[in-house]
DNA sequence: TTAGGGTTAG
């Protein structure tokens, strides 16, 4: 065979290998054409291809096919295997990176420079510290421990482990770093939601940072909606001589929706030279993030137009803004449009399910679709507590709260709130009460304000207005407007004027730039007849400029959505069709 | 060969 015709045939096997469902019959005719061509002389070649086989063959012909090159051409190198473990890192099955290396091992090949960072990813994505650390071990054995490339994949491994003690250690003792130590530790200090510390890194870098540091901290940024922190790094993003490719982009339009900042958002959505699917998925996420699920469906509409099909992360975003709409027919069609064009399954989007055909009314199949669900986490479990909150059956929350704790899954905080809410929702006092002790005396969960919320209306919805009062009393942090809100409403409707007095002077001492601090005021005014203070409260809303917020109800009938304008249902009923429009928009560009 | 972007529950 000539080099050029080797050349060429090189490149198709690539392409036929590059496509997502090569079958294993295809597969085996291009090993064998393979072997025959000579092309695994070329080691380098042999090598491309050893990095693409996870991706289409199983575990076992992969191997094969590793170790068939290696008996024909008597290799004792670890190339191939090193290609084998990266291919395996990326794809979801990296322990099998792990078994390759530890197979080399077993076969006499020793590892190189390469080998290391390649399988500590694989740790990164599987298996953890434990692992790690042995093969720190075997760097350390083979003399690779001083080689840059191995450090900075283990000061990223220890550090995503949470070992941050060994990962600083190791950094601080690199005799030389280069952008991708700091990068690594900065990463992991994000993922592991340490902020201050990878902000403080950030400050004291002494190499220059590029695109994928500044991709980190704008991450870190959005996540604690720090959007002045987020505004200095664009600046800097600017300054940079490496200019924003399409991660950078993606990555402060992102931050500017997680601090919602929309205007800011939308500028930089719009001046992106390229959009790719997370360009318009960020902005769908945010828009929904930002209470308006009708302009992310809107986003969703463009998107498909300007030919960018969505994928399992769009389309959880896309249930979440149908779950916000109450739009079951807009629900169901993403539904039935996951299971036509064979979306990858994930939890993310079958907890998104659950919430939206609870959400919309359907119990039924909300509590269908999380049995048939494969794999379950601690969200899914928050969501079908919550729909059977949100349903009134606060007994069969409970019952479900049990299952999940007898399968050894830990509840967390939301889990909680679905809990407290289920138990006030159905005035089971005694059992939110067990629950609320339950959070710190058995989990280890300092409860958050909501919690102190959910449990002053159970307390007060049945009248237990001395303890739901004595409660705020002993809360650890400065009770809110929606604490006092809660226990205001308690008190209106158990006609307590003494205790209602004295809620009204704590709101006076809230914030005075609180919007819901002068509605309450001015409600609790309206409802003792007290008219003279309801005009003085609403005249100092208007000569400091508040505007109340209204909020809004949607409910769908027989594929209709009705907008009610809450608390002044007769005078201000709207009826919107909003999920008709929001189904035309999705059934229009269904057929593109 | 190592570091970087979008997802669910509240």
């Amino acid at each position: 065979m000539s080099v050029a015709s080797g050349q060429a045939l090189h490149a198709a096997l690539l392409r036929l290998l590059r496509r997502p469902r090569s079958s294993r019959r295809c597969f085996q005719r291009i090993h064998a054409l393979l072997l025959t061509s000579g092309l695994t002389v070329d080691s380098f070649a042999a090598a491309d291809l050893a990095a693409l086989l996870p991706a289409c063959l199983p575990p076992p012909a992969a191997f094969a096919t590793i170790n068939h090159i290696h008996r024909i051409r008597r290799y004792r190198f670890p190339l191939l295997f090193n290609s084998l473990i990266s291919g395996y890192a990326r794809s979801d099955r990296p322990n099998l990176g792990i078994a390759v290396y530890k197979t080399m091992l077993a076969d006499g090949i020793f590892p190189d420079h390469y080998t290391f960072p390649v399988v500590l990813k694989s740790c990164i994505e599987f298996s953890g510290v434990a692992e790690a650390k042995q093969i720190h071990g075997a760097s350390v054995k083979l003399c690779f421990a001083s080689d840059l490339f191995v450090q900075n994949a283990l000061v990223h491994v220890y550090a995503i482990c949470r070992e941050y003690d060994d990962a600083r250690v190791l950094f601080d003792e690199m005799p030389l770093r280069d952008v991708v130590s700091w990068t690594g530790l900065i990463s992991a200090y994000v993922k592991g939601g340490l902020y201050r510390e990878a902000l403080q890194l950030f400050s004291s870098m002494d190499v220059a940072r590029n695109a994928a540091t500044f991709v980190s901290i704008l991450v870190a940024c959005g996540r604690f909606g720090d959007l002045n922190g987020g505004q200095m790094v664009h600046a800097l993003v600017l300054k940079h001589e490496c200019g924003l490719n399409l991660v950078a982009g993606n990555a402060l339009l992102d931050m500017y929706l997680k601090c919602e900042s929309l205007a800011e958002a939308k500028q930089i959505f719009d001046e992106l030279p390229e959009r790719d699917i997370v360009s318009w998925t960020s902005f769908i996420s945010g828009l929904v993030q930002c209470k308006q699920p009708e302009q992310a469906i809107d986003m969703f509409a463009s998107m498909r137009a300007s030919g960018v099909e969505p994928d399992n992360v769009t389309l959880s975003s896309v249930l979440s803004a149908c779950a916000s709409l109450g739009s079951l027919c807009s629900g169901r069609w993403v539904h039935e449009y996951i299971h036509r064009n064979g979306i990858k399954w994930d939890v993310h989007l079958g907890t998104a399910l659950v919430d939206m055909y609870a959400k919309c009314g359907c119990l039924d199949i909300a509590l269908n679709t999380f049995s048939e669900m494969p794999f379950k986490n601690v969200s899914s479990w928050n969501a079908v507590i919550g729909a059977l909150a949100m349903h009134g059956h606060g007994r069969e929350a409970l019952g479900y709260f049990e299952q999940m704790v007898g399968i050894g899954m830990n509840p967390n905080e939301v889990t909680f709130l679905a809990i407290l809410s289920a138990c006030s929702h159905s005035g089971l006092v005694e059992e939110g009460r067990c629950s609320f002790n339950l959070m710190t005396e058995s989990y280890n969960l300092p409860p958050w304000i909501e919690h102190y919320g959910c449990m002053v209306d159970l307390l007060g919805r049945t009248g237990l207005l001395e303890e739901a009062y004595k409660l705020i009393q002993t809360m650890p942090m400065r009770p809110d407007v929606h604490i006092w809100g809660a226990l205001l409403g308690a008190c209106k409707a158990h006609g307590n004027q003494d205790l209602l007095q004295e809620i009204l002077n704590h709101l006076l001492k809230l914030e005075p730039h609180e919007t819901g601090v002068y509605v309450l005021l001015s409600n609790a005014y309206a409802a003792r007849g007290r008219w003279a203070d309801v005009t003085r409260v609403r005249k100092l809303m208007r000569q400091k400029g508040i505007k109340k917020e209204t909020g809004i109800s949607i409910v769908e009938v027989d594929g209709e959505a009705h907008k009610f304008v809450v608390g002044e249902l007769q005078n201000l009923q709207e009826d919107i069709l909003v999920a008709s429009y929001t189904l035309d928009k999705l059934l229009q560009l269904d057929d593109l």
